[in-house]
DNA sequence: GTGGTCTAGACCACA
DNA sequence: GTGGTCTAGACCACA
């Protein structure tokens, strides 16, 4: 369902809500939509239940997230989801970015590499 | 000197560590090459001196620095740093992509993103 | 230290909020004041230390706590404790006047109860 | 009918059993008197019925509510409704002396800001 | 020493 | 069925 991984040094929770985050913003979870319950991605991920909540309280709290009793957790319905997608991408460049830096790369190299980075995925 | 961010959710030593090892296989630092202090480096950047020494001491074991009794550590005589630089763009990219698959992007859109920014950086 | 009661219905983390708050907002906490550690309460209240952890980290999302890598949380530099601190009398008013007309008490009466109930207090 | 509030932290059952008691302490639902039905109740104020029935159910067992099967539940026959109303005041004075303390309020303030709030309501 | 993350598991409130 | 609270305890990052 999402993508997991507990040996990134990334907290879980942070990259569950991270990749919510993404998935509103790019229309792909809508206003409404219900989300997983917090046993079933527990499951699903061999992940603690409360690891997962934590993510969803975190989202509650910024409003992107909306918690119904008794009910599985829906998107929000005033959630700003025509905000701009490419803001959620700036962090990732960034990263990206200063790696090439290091390792002596322009930004044509770069680039390139990308390129070729997606062209493998998608043979 | 180095780019550290306490707030990302990457420890400070894993950041340094990582840049390190890219300059290292950029060239940017090459084998004989000193490294500035703990002390120095921990003053700079406002961070404990543990986390830097941390770093270091971790770079050694992996056979990346040297250290030196008295004098600065400098990067291993030794080290493989003809190895494929691409390696350690893997990560960032794998990064980048699953951000913009989330949003929606496919993979023109995000090399045009990718572009932009680097044309903003660089004006 | 605190006054934490985990039979009444109101979560523990919840009462030491609360008290917190209040606490700030009455000038008994001030800004740069430290907290005691998490693991401190947990065992003056016999609690777990994920429970004070939560209340710290809540109050910390609500701008009124600071936490500093490594040492004691305080309280925030930029907290506005000049507000007026009737306000969080609100809620505990409001139960009592409730329960107050519940029983058939009119106003005179239960003021007259909270006196005599103050004066037993103080003897 | 009732003053049920999902979002104070106080489960709704016990909210709900709380107003029962004292309103039968206070002489305003006396013995032999009907109770709204569950079903009724549920709708009025949008609440699962299970909630509703469950407060009955733990009311019934402390011997202040009687079920009559087909018809309404009603007050106990046997109800002790001479019991010291004050009894039930205790608690809720208790949290407001609580919260007073906490923000450094006296005796005397706190009086005072009780028959303020009194007198804004009456207003 | 400080707080943070995570687990396994119990039990509660509510639909 | 849903999420919430809490525990006991392990291990991590940082000062």
């Amino acid at each position: 369902m999402f993508n997991l991984n507990p040996n990134t040094g990334t907290p879980i929770y942070r990259q569950l809500m991270d990749q919510i985050r993404r998935l509103v913003a790019g229309g792909h979870l809508r206003p409404g939509d219900p989300l997983p319950s917090v046993r079933e991605l527990a499951v699903a991920h061999a992940v603690n239940a409360m690891t997962i909540s934590k993510a969803y309280n975190l989202l509650e709290a910024e409003g992107i997230l909306e918690r119904h009793r008794g009910k599985p957790m829906t998107v929000a319905l005033a959630v700003e989801n025509q905000q701009n997608p490419e803001q959620w991408l700036q962090a990732p460049m960034e990263q990206l970015v200063k790696a090439a830096r290091d390792l002596g790369l322009d930004d044509d190299e770069l680039l390139v590499a990308l390129r070729q980075y997606l062209d493998q995925q998608s043979r």
